[in-house]
DNA sequence: AATGAATGAGGGTTCATTCAT
DNA sequence: CATGAATGAACCCTCATTCAT
């Protein structure tokens, strides 16, 4: 009666849970999360609504899913630092992180919200620390390789920066002068 | 004519509207905007639901209502400044952003998520360009006093600075070392 | 104290009285009853909403007041025909009527949609009744005088004849072709 | 892939689309559209507030979709005429309408309320105005085929003379002289 | 006689979630 | 594994009505 092998069976079920996913953070970016309701995301992902119940337990849930794999994005981000000069690393660092505000300002917005998730959310709470730890402890190894005196406050430093860049230019849009502060960052890290 | 006198009315309404303003803010700012009800905000203030809206025509009005109220706030701050030297105006301005980020931890995190609002509240969006081009401003005309080469550049550097500082803040909590980066601030400015 | 004399008084207040009225029969004729607040009669009629309630008990209590109002009209209609030979009171009759529809739709569909009020408004379905009734008793005395063989009968069918043009008039707006039913009408009773 | 087959989703949806549509004639008939409320209807049909929306986008949409159920009745009603002489298709029509009044006065009431609605639904207005042409031409078909001088005009007179009685009927109820009338109209046409 | 702040019930609507199939 | 009809709680908002002054 099962004409589909466990293997196919189990590919199938993870290519319907990225679907899910993928949909899922396209419209909690776009619209936002409290806008975005499961109907949508279901019927975007041309599944039903019932079935995300089978792979998410909530809506709750579908946000954590997303949020570990936007962590393993970031992961992957890390990874094409790989076999660079600490200087080139560094300079990436910076480099991809306005590509991706100029590009994506709407996952963009959605990643940068997620820090500020109410109290409510408390088991989010501690992934987004654990995330934000985890960026801070590269930027310091970083630093630490480049000899810089404080590495880690200095990881900091240029960690509230590059977010501080994003806060400023999603709110000022267009206006805000991206390019002249990129070239003021790299200028001050001698890049 | 009027049996209540009108200055009566006048304080009774400005209470009235006032002690919903600061109980929506808190709400806003503990739980987020699209997660607070006007019934909790109302049953909060003590009166009834539908009593808001005899102040405020919907739930945005009152957002922005509040944001007035918060801009208003700024301005008080930045009257602080007045008389004081370039150089204390620059300590001080990282010295209120800071204390402000300890302090009112609930605050900030609301002035910093309005940001983050979906495009659809375009108006609000309006005010918090205004409002951030406002502070740009102040800081530009501080760096142009202390001669700084690029003082518009500048500008925007230390406004992504203490807002990456608020947001990191806000997502590490006691983990965040504030006091560390403050000095690395202070240091930089040389004050 | 009292600078007003008596019968000040009760003239101011008759008057009061008859703007409410009047503010709330434009109201109820544009927007229909249901979708007129007593808040909006009030600021048209340039009182207090608490006023509303000196003069009328509820907006129901409105409604009667208007139809009551509305009914005196008709009756100086009536007294219009006073001193006419009886083929000028039936032809004028009819004409008065097609100028209404033409000239007060918003009113005429009021007048028309009162005699549909849900079963829960009793006492005006009796006023209404009354009215009609009324009507009818006018029509069957000039159809009596004419010596038509069924006076009464005579009486329903112009009644009918007549509402239903404003009926049709109503749904079909300028497509309804009343000059030619006037004419037909007319001709009809060989006026 | 469906649990439950296409066909029994189908049927159901129908039916309880039905139900739906059916209590809400009902109920608008009897208290009238505004004051009609949809938790009202879906307690009468019973189902939840919230599957009306999964059948009916708003409440108006519920009265559209009512207007179209009832227009497909009077679409029936015609058919009853065909393979009839003309004479008899007059006949029919006026009888059957009086019929209607008689049987289905709630029904009545809605039917000619639809055309007393506040301009704001302009949509349904539209389709009404359609409706009332539909029948006019039925009318103005038969009046033409009996060699009426004026068929159109005619129509137009007999329509509004069908709706008045409606009207006056429902307003006088048992004081109203239907019989009477019946006769007075099956005479004017010498039926 | 007059005001308008305040109430509270209810309206239309949405949506996360469940469940029979 | 998959569907979508169904639920029910909550949401934003309106409004007739009351009442202290």
């Amino acid at each position: 009666m099962s004409p589909r092998s466990p293997e196919q069976n189990q590919a199938q079920r993870e290519e319907t849970r990225q679907r899910i996913l993928m949909t899922a953070l396209k419209a909690f970016a776009e619209k936002g999360y409290a806008a975005t309701s499961i109907s949508y995301i279901a019927k975007e992902a041309g599944i039903s609504k019932g079935l995300t119940y089978h792979y998410f337990n909530s809506k709750e849930d579908l946000l954590h899913g997303i949020f570990h794999c936007l962590n393993s994005f970031s992961g992957e981000a890390i990874a094409l630092l790989k076999n660079k000069s600490p200087q080139e690393q560094l300079r990436l660092t910076v480099e991809m992180t306005f590509d991706y505000i100029q590009k994506n300002p709407d996952l963009m917005r959605f990643m940068t919200s997620l820090a500020l998730q109410p109290d409510a959310m408390v088991t989010l709470k501690e992934d987004i620390k654990m995330h934000k730890q985890q960026t801070i402890d590269v930027y310091t190894k970083l630093f630490s390789t480049l000899n810089y005196p404080a590495p880690e406050a200095e990881a900091y430093y240029l960690g509230a920066m590059l977010d501080g860049v994003a806060l400023g230019s999603l709110a000022l849009q267009e206006d805000y002068p991206l390019a002249a502060i990129k070239e003021k960052i790299l200028n001050h890290y001698q890049l």
